[in-house]
DNA sequence: GTCTATATTGTGATAGAC
DNA sequence: GTCTATCACAATATAGAC
């Protein structure tokens, strides 16, 4: 474990980042992750195991920022409103800056569903605990009766779709004019954020 | 083109669509499709004569399903605030009866974006037309001032995001309670249309 | 139309020289 | 640690018998 083997490996994890990122686990070979990080096929193999062991690397990497400071804000001492939107602002932020995770997490999932408990377990994070903060925030604040789960899914999926949806958006929506779709997702900062609180605010 | 012809070629699609939307293009193979339908190998390649071709076939099938009677609901003669609830309620319906469809679409449209340039022009539907649509109702509602095109994404977000954030929502949310996720999803039907319209309605 | 057999290429993974 | 060469197998696709 010298200075080589750390340089060699993050290069490694760079490029097995962009191409798992891009193609997916299926759509991706030990070759173009050699070819993309510039060094020899077998090193791959010399410093991970396997393909598995290096797209679990790339996984994981990946998933530690899809659940991020989320808990972390949602237990900061501010009002509700306030969370929400200091919520959506971070989130979208942090998906601008890796617009591709959200449907790469989303289809790995799909591919192998059993993975979702392991990493339960591995962050710690217990879903009824933000169901209760939820459940707590909306009745503290006299706000509209909602199931914490339907609200969790609602503040998810604005955050996230735009991002696992862009071809669609901005290639239909926008008729694939780069420059709106990214106008529209930093506006959505504050319009969804907006767009929840009236729809929970009596 | 005999009975024998079209019998097997409806055979080789039902397995096609159901390995293809499981696995993915890339993760598919015409042997695993081969097997499921217990036809030979050889002939998936006579009747489709590519791999590419009978994936084609089963991805313009699903798309079909995706954008539905979406447009006809929003030309109907009724008030805006009942076509929300008649869209939500037709749309979590139709993707009830094809859960994987959305993740499917989503992944291979970020897979391969630049089809859905072809896909824009043979649906003959036209993006400015819907907004249009929108715009005029939001104004004739006197309902809140709001880009068509986040309305419209807010909409999709809500509807199809908790169909491809299944493993993550049914094993985390709900502990891979199965029954429980199931549940959640009729319920959305009339939240999340109620959710809307009171984020619309000043 | 349907099958078996095969051609051809690409894949993950390893052996072994340096 | 890094490379070349190679193995064993799986993939798409086709040829050709029936």
């Amino acid at each position: 474990m010298n200075i080589k083997h750390t340089e060699t490996e993050a290069l490694i994890l760079d490029a097995a980042r962009k191409v798992f990122l891009e193609k997916g686990f299926d759509g991706s070979t030990m070759q173009q992750i050699a070819n993309v990080s510039g060094i020899n096929k077998a090193l791959l193999h010399y410093y991970f195991r396997s393909k598995d062991r290096l797209f679990e690397a790339v996984f994981m990497e990946a998933f530690s920022k899809m659940v991020p400071n989320l808990f972390k804000i949602f237990t900061a001492d501010i009002p509700f409103i306030e969370k929400i939107r200091a919520l959506v602002n971070a989130y979208i932020s942090a998906l601008q800056a890796y617009p591709q995770i959200p449907q790469f997490i989303l289809h790995e999932l799909h591919r192998n569903p059993g993975r979702i408990i392991d990493l339960m377990h591995s962050t710690g994070l217990e879903p009824e605990m933000v169901m209760n903060i939820i459940r707590m925030e909306l009745k503290r604040g006299n706000l509209v009766e909602i199931e914490p789960q339907q609200f969790m899914v609602n503040l998810l999926a604005l955050c996230i779709f735009p991002f696992a949806a862009r071809p669609m958006i901005q290639g239909f929506i926008f008729k694939n004019d780069a420059k709106a779709y990214k106008d529209f997702l930093e506006k959505r900062k504050t319009e969804v954020a907006d767009f929840i609180i009236k729809a929970i605010t009596p």
